[in-house]
DNA sequence: TCAAATTCATAAGCTAGCTTATTATATCAT
DNA sequence: ATGATATAATAAGCTAGCTTATGAATTTGA
């Protein structure tokens, strides 16, 4: 019976809070003239510069195209850069320009607001175990994802 | 402390996760011939029988011109219709067709199998609280995306 | 009673996901 | 050394979100 109620829900629940959240995080951001998703991107760079676009794209279980648009819209605002890396020439990495550093700081404040809004009636320990089990479903499902992705392989098999 | 770090990654965990079973989701349901999103909207119709496309965007919390798109996919494959409203000619009321049944068993299975998966060392008393607090957060946004639009209104105003 | 406002569905065009394919460069196994 | 394989970034074209605009039908109100 729990477990059945759990079933009817999560996966479309989980849809319509995201949806709803990014329809939210979007208006907001967009005061600042960026969107959600480049936001996450900065934010990361911000964390770790130096990263290689592949690098990111797997940090943010992102697929290496998508983070492409996203990189080409932060590079013409002028908020970070390409380089080239010295002794791999297919390779670009990620660095903050010193324009970003106001957007940062606002956008700081931002995230404080939208998550304490989101989170308006649940109390801070209950919102940590909440982090937690998200984290726990993402590890889950990456694993099923690795999984699947073996199930059919063809030459690094050796059962013929 | 506690609220700090929640800050750091609440939104965004939120994304990554979704991005994960999202694509998780699709992946299976591809199976079957269906996209997650057109089975969520599969999933409403055959619960609730002879919805306005309007209400039925709304329960969603998406765009009526997003659904209108899912609909005509489903309308395609055969699995639901479209019926004109008897007192109200701008209206359709959605239906499923018999074509739909086997594949609404096949798809209660595939949810049931999925949802197993993420919550995989989670317990079903903290799955339930879990979701409890998902239904908070989209509460808690929806009200925030609410008064955000009323905020600089024209003539509803009353205070000139 | 009929003009204005509202509502329902849809259209056009944007963002951000995806898969599959391509180009350039590196690495590995003969 | 060099041919095969793998990796980094990008391109093309799909799905599914969004906003803003439009057409048709209904409701409201002077």
């Amino acid at each position: 019976m729990a477990r059945g109620s759990v079933d009817m829900n999560l996966l479309f629940t989980l849809g319509e809070v995201q949806r709803l959240v990014r329809a939210y995080a979007d208006k907001q951001a967009a005061r600042y003239g960026i969107t959600r998703a480049q936001w996450a991107v900065l934010a990361k760079v911000e964390r770790s510069e130096g990263l290689k676009q592949s690098e990111l794209a797997e940090l943010m279980e992102m697929q290496p195209i998508t983070l492409t648009r996203l990189i080409d819209k932060l590079c013409d605002h002028g908020w970070i850069e390409r380089r080239g890396d010295d002794t791999d020439r297919r390779v670009n990495r990620l660095y903050l320009r010193k324009a970003a550093r106001p957007l940062l700081g606002k956008l700081a404040g931002l995230r404080s607001e939208l998550t304490a809004t989101a989170l308006e009636g649940i109390n801070p320990a209950d919102a940590h175990r909440l982090l937690a089990q998200l984290e726990t479903i993402k590890e889950n499902v990456r694993n099923a994802i690795q999984n699947a992705a073996g199930e059919a392989p063809r030459k690094e098999q050796h059962y013929g």
